[in-house]
DNA sequence: TTTTGGATGTCCGATTTCCGCTAGCCAAAC
DNA sequence: GTTTGGCTAGCGGAAATCGGACATCCAAAA
């Protein structure tokens, strides 16, 4: 039996760290892949129709503009991932993160209940389809080094940067100090494979 | 590294039996297949493109007619076949079955110099792409029975008669008794993958 | 301080192994 | 006579196994 696979939505956005594609079913978000790397490079399949018109794809447009623009901490949209179980689970984990916070590969590993996959979940970071919307910038190494990115390390140092800039210039506005130790949830709705 | 296959040129011919579909490339004889098998239920890609002016198709109507009405004992046509080591080698064997004359499974297996793969022979055989001219049907069942066959167990009876009834008659016309024990060999030309 | 090595879990591809099939044969038992 | 079971070699697909590559970490040694 042939399966019909969803038909896939697809448009670009120009942003401060280059021109982003993004990838949507009727589901959910997709991918949000870096400059120069193309759905088909990224494994994504059927080939995406160009519809910058879907609400999703606008809505994913709408969110990144306010993030950019320092309005936005956190995400609101549906998400539709394909991966192994451990990858979910690992890319999930990820929203968990704090705006403007960082972790290390071995903390987020023990968060998923297996301390000793830090490595494990290197890769599976490396293979996060949607950059930024789920923050795998924030991961660094335990001894404080960026270690590894997919939009390359000064991308990385960039969007790490743009975070503690946001929220130090908030907290001179108007958050009190105790307020920073509060996480910062990120919003997603991920449906489990 | 993508290789690029031969064209292949396809015809059909009929005969007493059914029509057959004829396939060569331009090296030799791809296939002779039975009535209701098509060339990609038999595997054979890329399809054929119907060509019937095909030299080598030509040569293979032409000594089918001559021995379906009893002119010819032996083809002579360059052969193109795709297979393993083993059914190459058995498939050659059954080129040394003379017109007329029947041997078993187990023998033919024995004349490979494996005399206990008389079923692996069996399954070899069940798997020969050019029927009548390499003459499966002269291979039956060391008790006499006909065992299998592509074509049907018909047509396989209908083959042996033919071929006892032509030499019977030709026995009668000129050949003495004493020749028909020398075999008559089929020759053809396999060059070895 | 920096470097090195060993152990970690997962993923992907390649390789190997396994299993059920087959156009058979033979001997033993009914 | 006929049936049954055990053995046969090869084939092809499925499953299991193996190996290398990783966006890691920690401790020990230099």
């Amino acid at each position: 039996m042939m399966q019909t696979k969803t038909t896939l939505h697809s448009t670009t956005h120009a942003t401060p760290v280059g021109v982003l594609t993004l990838v949507a079913s009727d589901h959910g978000l997709h991918a949000v892949l870096w400059p120069k790397v193309s759905p088909q490079r990224a494994g994504i399949s059927p080939r995406p129709q160009r519809n910058p018109d879907h609400p999703i794809l606008r809505t994913t447009v709408q969110q990144l503009t306010e993030y950019f623009a320092g309005s936005r901490t956190s995400f609101d949209l549906p998400l539709d991932l394909e991966g192994t179980r451990f990858q979910l689970a690992a890319w999930r984990s990820l929203a968990d993160i704090p705006f403007g916070a960082t972790t290390t590969y071995g903390r987020q590993a023990a968060a998923l209940g297996i301390p000793t996959a830090a490595r494990a979940v290197g890769a599976a970071n490396g293979a996060n389809p949607v950059c930024i919307v789920l923050p795998c910038h924030r991961v660094i190494g335990a001894n404080g080094s960026l270690t590894g990115f997919g939009g390359g390390l000064p991308v990385k140092q960039w969007l790490l940067d743009h975070e503690a800039h946001i929220l130090s210039t908030r907290t001179i506005v108007s958050t009190p100090p105790s307020l920073l130790r509060q996480p910062v949830q990120t919003r997603l709705s991920m449906p489990v494979a």
